[in-house]
RNA sequence: GCGAAUGUAGCUCAACUGGUUAGAGCACCGGCUUGUGGUGCCGGGGGUUGGGGGUUCAAGUCCCCUCGUUCGCCCCA
């Protein structure tokens, strides 16, 4: 039995689920197609290189989290841990840097080694949009927009909040980050073991610290915000105008710092307080150093993802299934006839059932089970009379319809 | 990777301080109703109590190991 058991932080989806996380995947992509989004797919593994320099070497991602291994070739391959360096590298490998800009949709699982918990998979799924190759203000907004209207279309806009802000341009980022090393080493030792280790290898993270005491000595550290320079100022200025022109309610916080190495100046994460300790729910920001570090061409881009089974964990909502006719053939000669009648049925597009087996009671009972709409009884009375009963599964009426006129009655019916 | 809790039938849970064949509800199957489901009544199948080892006359119950899950840390969608 252990050994028929799922891998630890994989499981396997059922219907039931799968109505779920493929009506949020739809709810995402109708969405970022009235943005003018298409979708592309990109390999579920690629080259460990691609995830290796592009989340850069200090990310949790890259040191602890990613499945890699070496095919037959002897190459290193990685499972994909994220969506934005495959998509990035798509766009170089396909030469489609001349059709800027780039509006891209992308769904599927992701693989990350990490200790399973609720909303926390090694494998997830995600949706996500990248807008490449613009490099204004604009951008930003309306990525964000997307997002917001997505979240608000399934219905979770109000367990959510937009946290924001910007981590400027590579000049501050650097003189922030100055400044707050020299912070923190005047309390090197009072830091938290996880903190002290970062400050020499990423030290903006330290800011999102949950130790108690890290937190405490945050609360004095500079701000970023103060060491942005002045395109860097204008440019989180202009984002947030534009929200607030669409109405879209946002929090500054100024220790949002996203884990990947490759941000720059906007960083967002819709945040919620209904999943424990996984709050997030989509998250991103933008990344104009990432094509230059892949070794391409410098190409702004922005965009962000979403975790679909935290999406769907937070809508509670289930997802019926489409409802479908049961045909109920009574004695054997009626099965041949029920088989055509099933089959024609099908073809004219209507979802039916039939119950392979068993005397009519059970047969119904299936189609109860089922959630029929309708059944169709076909019996020697009716085949007699070339004709079949449909029965109204919700009220219990019944009527004989001809054989022929099946297909029409019921379409007409609803089904 | 660290800390804590937890694991009994398909699901939700019982079983006093260790004490005879581990129970219930729901679900499933059959019958009352051999041409009618969703309500009712009667009956039935189903558990090596996550796995392994140990203590004991006796272990679902205590101890150790292991696997899974949950919660937190870390990190992130």
């Amino acid at each position: 039995m252990a050994t028929l058991k799922p891998v630890r932080g994989t499981q396997d989806v059922l219907p039931a689920e799968n109505r779920q996380l493929r009506y949020v995947e739809s709810v995402a992509f109708g969405v970022a197609q009235i943005y003018g989004y298409g979708e592309i797919s990109t390999p579920i593994f690629e080259f460990t290189d691609v995830f290796a320099r592009t989340l850069g070497d200090t990310s949790d991602i890259v040191t602890k989290e990613m499945y890699s291994f070496e095919d037959r070739g002897g190459e290193g391959i990685t499972l994909r841990p994220e969506g934005t360096a495959g998509v990035a590298r798509a766009v170089m490998s396909g030469g489609l840097q001349q059709d800027l800009p780039l509006k891209l949709f992308y769904r599927g699982p992701m693989f990350r080694y990490e200790r399973p918990q609720k909303g926390r998979r090694r494998q997830f799924g995600q949706v996500g949009v990248e807008l490449i190759g613009v490099a204004g203000p604009l951008a930003d907004i309306e990525v964000i927009a997307l997002g917001h209207q997505f979240l608000d279309r399934l219905g979770v806009g109000a367990q959510v909040t937009l946290e924001l802000n910007s981590l400027g341009d590579t000049q501050s980022r650097a003189a922030y980050r100055d400044k707050l090393v020299d912070y923190l080493q005047g309390f090197e030792d009072q830091l938290s073991d996880d903190s002290r280790e970062r400050l020499t290898r990423n030290p903006l993270r330290i800011l999102d610290s949950k130790n108690e005491g890290d937190r405490k000595i945050i609360g004095g550290a500079p701000v970023l915000s103060d060491c942005l320079n002045d395109e860097s100022r204008d440019f989180f200025d202009a984002v947030k105008a534009g929200l607030e022109k669409l109405g879209i309610a946002f929090e500054i916080n100024s220790r949002l710092v996203r884990g990947l190495d490759y941000y720059c100046h906007t960083a967002f994460e819709f945040t919620t307080n209904d999943l424990g300790a996984q709050g997030t729910v989509l998250a991103g920001g933008r990344y104009d150093g990432l094509f230059e570090q892949m070794g391409g061409r410098e190409t702004p881009g922005i965009g962000w993802a979403a975790g679909v089974e935290r999406l769907a964990l937070l809508t509670g909502e289930t997802v019926a299934a489409p409802r479908p006719v049961a045909v109920v053939p009574v004695g054997n000669e009626a099965e041949a006839a029920a088989l055509d009648l099933t089959q024609e049925l099908r073809r004219a597009g209507v979802a039916v059932d039939l119950g392979y087996s068993g005397n009519m009671k059970k047969r119904m009972k299936r189609a109860g089970n089922l959630d029929a709409r309708f059944a169709v009884l076909l019996g020697q009375d009716e085949l007699a009379r070339g004709a079949a009963t449909i029965r109204d599964m919700d009220s219990g009426e019944q009527s004989e319809v001809s054989l022929s006129q099946v297909a029409e009655h019921l379409r007409q019916s609803g089904a």
